[in-house]
DNA sequence: CTTGACCTTGAAGTTAGGTCAAGGGTGCAA
DNA sequence: TTGCACCCTTGACCTAACTTCAAGGTCAAG
């Protein structure tokens, strides 16, 4: 059995976001000792792992928690999972299309820039206060 | 002289977005008629463009208070400008670099799904559980 | 004179993922 | 017994860019 700042050193992760991991239902909250301390079994330690490996590839918490549901369901199959990576992947696709798509019109706009000059002639100005984005 | 109803429909964002802006100090607070109601200048209309355009190109509203500054700034240059610009373009490499990334790693594991079979077995879940992110 | 559109303020809610502070109890070693 | 690390709870606070609410005052048309 393991305490809260047992799992949160190994868990990479701090007490206070364990705590609220439990609040928000990502772990299911403990059975306490005889002096109300948290008693962690040692497998929470790998779940803790699978809630941070899954954020650093871009699930969200909520996301997480469908993941976790379809881990503990014996009728989930694989493909549920599959779906749930594949719509990620798409969620992601379409951030960077909107950011290449960002970066493509300051680049053109600094392209454009002498960067020398009066503000008052600044093309990168001019083009906010009259272009529309295109 | 505009209501800031006007301003709103004309410049393309609600009456509460155009007090909240006044709040962030983006929008100068502008003079009050008899009965308390804000009255703008034409030119306001302009000025909430510049802001919304901005904002399409990824500046945050503290990137477009200094924007705004420097417009305003006779002894700035195009030069501070066009480092903004340069600045917020290497912004959004990294966050395209970080999501591609993502991408990366869940589109490897999306091509190793069998996509049937039960969850116990899949291997997504097992990366999840077991794998560093590589 | 009533109806509906428009305006005022301040405060609180939203999403996401925590972080921190106050005020107190517990466990162990010197 | 003192001291320090650790644990507890509740509840507020953080960023960003709004949005919504509550409770009211003003204006113009019919």
């Amino acid at each position: 059995m393991l305490s809260i700042g047992k799992v949160a050193r190994r868990g990479g992760v701090t007490v206070d976001t364990l705590r609220y991991y439990e609040r928000e239902g990502l772990i299911a909250a403990p059975d306490r000792g005889a002096n109300g301390y948290r008693r962690y079994p040692s497998d929470a330690i790998k779940r803790v792992q699978f809630i941070k490996r899954a954020q650093e590839v871009g699930f969200t918490h909520k996301d997480i928690k469908e993941l976790l549901s379809l881990r503990a369901d014996p009728n989930a199959s694989c493909c549920d999972v599959r779906a749930r990576a594949a719509g990620k992947i798409l969620e992601m696709e379409t951030k960077i299309a909107v950011l290449e798509r960002m970066k493509s019109v300051l680049s053109k706009w600094v392209a454009e820039c002498p960067s020398r000059g009066p503000v008052a002639e600044c093309p990168i100005i001019d083009a906010l206060e009259t272009d529309g984005i295109d």
